[in-house]
RNA sequence: GGUGAGGUGGCUGAGUGGUCGAAAGCAGCGCUUUGCUAAAGCGCCGUACUCCAAAAGGGUACCGAGGGUUCGAAUCCCUCCCUCACCGCCA
């Protein structure tokens, strides 16, 4: 959520910032918010003139009782100031609402250093790190090598719960245990996160701290009428633990990280990437959350994406950093670097961590905030990013391991995990 | 699922219809005294919104949330949420 203020004293520059992100509804609806801003606080000091005048006029009729005089025509008239503040309320409680509705539904501003583009052919990449990999023909795609190795049933992972749910089985269950393990331990031991396991199911309030909601609700799996969804990714649960606090300074940065399983509906996805399991309704994902003082947070964003190269470095595999340019950025973050490993089975590099600075987006709407140095509350900068995705790094990795003999090699530092150096 | 108790400021905790944004204590900040510490005394010490060009200074709202009763609600009534205790059920 956008800072009211900020709208009012500098609109120009809130629209020209929105204007990057190329969706013109988006920048039409400032002027809207200024309208109904301007209308909400017109209605908001006159209830409050009134509520003034009732404040005033009942401690009279107190003063005039307990003195056991009559207090009658005071009565009447802050009966018909009531009436009057009633109307008024009404009017000024929907303007208000009306605000907030338009409020959550503007997107943050792109970061000024965020590379101004209109679609993903425009995201420039930052850096790549290691070699693909010069495989023996022919090169078989993670569908191909996970039925001939039994690693996962589609087809029958479709019998119980349609298409685009995964079943791994045998060795593919382990290979998948042994990757959350793994990611855990090294975001824990080495970078100093704090585990969470947090609930799957979270609340509304939650779904728009983070927003998801009230925008992308048709992607979201919801339960008991909707006031309960499976978290599409434990950023909700996690970046909502705080919500509502104020933190001491001297506990920020907070650095989390969960595995939690991730559901999503990928509604209007149908047909896109449907082979195998590179795009599904429920995955798993281990996810690095940070919370921290707005002067630290792009430090803090750069150290966040280093932690999730760090993964597929450990694990061999050849990847590419690129960033998000204004026209791809998710609707809440203000800079994201997005990491995609190279895929020898799809010839692509698949996308397996988002990292994100929201800045104050998140906390201003989950009212998130820390004590400063001089005591002042102000909203946290919040920040995330995968560390990583599961199942398209379980295909990155059993393509890239592929051995002549129809074998895969698993990395050496995820083998004590995996208790094995193949798969065959 | 059932029954009971309860949700007040950073914390503890008083307040059951009027001058209560809310006693008191603790914690915190400032000053005085002091060689330092301690102690003591005095003062300050919530948040949001809003008015004013701004500062100074006003105003309104907030005692879990939302509604209601009333001239007036932290206080009375209703609904919901949450916490705790016990019972039932259960991985």
């Amino acid at each position: 959520m956008l800072d009211i203020r900020l709208i009012r004293e500098q609109a120009d520059f809130v629209k020209d910032r929105l204007a990057t992100r190329g969706v013109d509804e988006d920048v039409a609806k400032i002027d809207e918010v200024l309208r109904v801003d301007a209308e909400r606080r017109k209605a908001e000091t006159a209830l409050q003139q009134l509520n003034a005048d009732r404040k005033r006029l009942s401690r009279e009729i107190g003063g005039k009782r307990s003195r056991g005089e009559s207090s009658e025509e005071l009565e009447t008239s802050v009966r018909e100031i009531g009436d009057q503040i009633a109307l008024l309320n009404e009017e000024a409680t929907a303007t208000e609402e009306q605000q907030k509705e338009l409020l959550l539904a503007i997107p943050n501003l792109p970061h000024a250093a965020a590379p101004i583009g209109k679609d993903p052919s425009e995201n420039p990449v930052v850096r790549s790190w290691g070699e693909k990999p010069d495989l023996p023909e022919p090169v078989l795609d993670h569908a191909a090598l996970g039925t001939r190795l039994k690693l996962f049933d589609l087809e029958r992972a479709a019998k119980l719960s349609g298409s685009g749910f995964i079943c791994f089985t045998g060795a593919g269950a382990k290979l998948e245990r042994a990757l959350i393990h793994f990611m855990l331990d090294l975001h824990t031991r080495e970078h100093g996160y704090l585990e969470m396991s947090p609930p799957f199911l979270v609340r509304r309030d939650c779904m728009i701290g983070t927003t998801q909601l009230p925008k992308f609700e048709e992607d979201m799996y919801g339960l008991e009428e909707n006031q309960l969804f499976l978290a599409p990714t434990a950023e909700v649960p996690v970046t909502n633990f705080h919500r509502e606090e104020i933190l001491p300074a001297s506990e920020l940065p907070k650095k989390f990280v969960a595995y939690t399983p991730c559901f999503r509906r990928e509604a209007g996805s149908a047909g896109r990437e449907t082979r195998g399991i590179i795009r599904v309704h429920q995955f798993d994902k281990v996810e690095m959350v940070k919370i921290t003082a707005p002067e630290n947070s792009y430090a803090e964003l750069e150290s966040l994406t280093a932690n999730a190269e760090r993964v597929l470095q450990l694990l061999e595999l050849p990847y590419r950093v690129i960033e998000l340019c204004t026209g791809d950025l998710g609707f809440g973050s203000a800079r994201t670097y997005d990491i995609e490993v190279w895929s020898p089975g799809q010839n692509a590099y698949l996308e397996v961590s988002s990292c994100s600075n929201f800045e104050d987006f998140q906390a201003r709407r989950m009212n998130l905030r820390f004590k400063d140095t001089e005591g002042k509350n102000r909203f946290c900068h919040t920040l995330n990013g995968s560390g990583l995705a599961l199942p398209r790094v379980f295909a990155a990795l059993i393509e890239t391991g592929q051995q002549p003999d129809g074998s895969i090699a698993i990395p050496e530092k995820l083998q004590p995990y995996f208790g094995a150096p193949e798969i065959r």
